[in-house]
DNA sequence: AAAGGAATCAACCGCCGTGCG
DNA sequence: CCGCACGGCGGTTGATTCCTT
């Protein structure tokens, strides 16, 4: 059996939603829940589409959605993710409680983009290779100096931080100091060692560097990369600080063949030094 | 105070993946 | 397996508000 037609667009009312309709879909959702958003604008006496209904109680209406300006912490929180996630908007909003993807692509359109192109304008990007040579050196430890083994992190020079970096510190420098600490635990990464195992390998900002060094979408590669892994620990955690890249690391021991081809060559473009890293893994 | 441009953001559009029949 | 409905997503629009001159 065929299902009936889609949505019927006859009459069906358009543009801003009135109080009045806010508060008939806030008490039907309420009431009945939203399992189906077509049959509910008909069930609750809405002259609007399944559509425009779910997106109203999503970006809306919803008891848990945060209004208000985005703090500082969210503003650097989306600029990580979205270096390195891209334009996945829901999965941004995923890590940011309380707020919507459509008021993050929004903030980001209007706000945070005119941040990242002056801050990238400003940045030199020179020495690429050197640098990733000098970060593949912190991660074998033969280059103590660039890497704070109490702070668990390399220690860069401004000319050799990274993009993301450069915006967080252009956003807010006290709240890094003031967070350091309680931050720690989300900057160590982990990998798998052949056991399964975790352990404990660069950090984030060694990471993100890496795949930011490509110029084709991360979020692609990342998906490549996931999708030729059966490790169940490729998973995104759950702290909007941690990125997904020591998932991907994690996930380097269940490659083999041709996909490892593949991978080798990846790293290559960041430095010789990471086939080693590759190889380790 | 008025006009015009810029910024903001709610809402729509169209596409895609998934699951049902 | 195919076609369709549906939910979800990202891109875009346009009305409104804010700012500058």
């Amino acid at each position: 059996m065929v299902r009936a037609p889609c949505c019927e667009k006859m009459g069906l009312k358009k543009g801003p939603w009135t109080p009045e309709e806010d508060q008939i879909l806030i008490s039907y959702i309420q009431r009945y829940g939203h399992a189906n958003w077509r049959a509910l604008p008909t069930q609750a006496g809405l002259l609007r589409c399944g559509k425009s209904c779910r997106l109203r109680w999503i970006n809306y209406l919803r008891p848990d959605i945060k209004r208000g300006n985005f703090s500082t912490e969210e503003e650097e929180t989306i600029f990580k993710l979205h270096e390195m996630l891209g334009n996945r908007w829901s999965a941004i909003a995923a890590r940011l409680p309380g707020r919507t993807d459509n008021e993050i692509k929004n903030v980001w359109h209007t706000h945070l983009k005119k941040r990242l192109t002056q801050s990238n304008h400003n940045v030199a990007q020179q020495n690429t290779k050197r640098h990733y040579h000098e970060r593949a050196e912190v991660v074998h430890g033969t280059n103590s100096s660039k890497y704070d083994i109490m702070e668990n992190r390399p220690i860069t020079s401004p000319q050799q931080s990274s993009s993301i970096s450069d915006i967080s510190s252009a956003i807010s420098t006290d709240h890094d100091n003031n967070n350091n600490n309680n931050n720690n635990n989300n900057h160590t990464f982990m990998k798998a060692d052949s056991s399964g195992k975790l352990s404990e390998t660069a950090d984030e900002s060694f990471w993100s560097e890496v795949f930011t060094t490509d110029e084709s979408n991360y979020s692609e590669v990342l998906d490549d990369f996931s999708a030729i892994s059966s490790n169940p620990i490729v998973q995104f955690p759950s702290s909007p600080l941690v990125s997904s890249e020591p998932a991907v690391h994690a996930c380097c021991s269940n490659i083999h063949g041709d996909d490892m081809d593949f991978w080798h060559d990846f790293f290559t473009k960041a430095g010789d030094d990471l086939q080693e890293l590759l190889a380790e893994l």
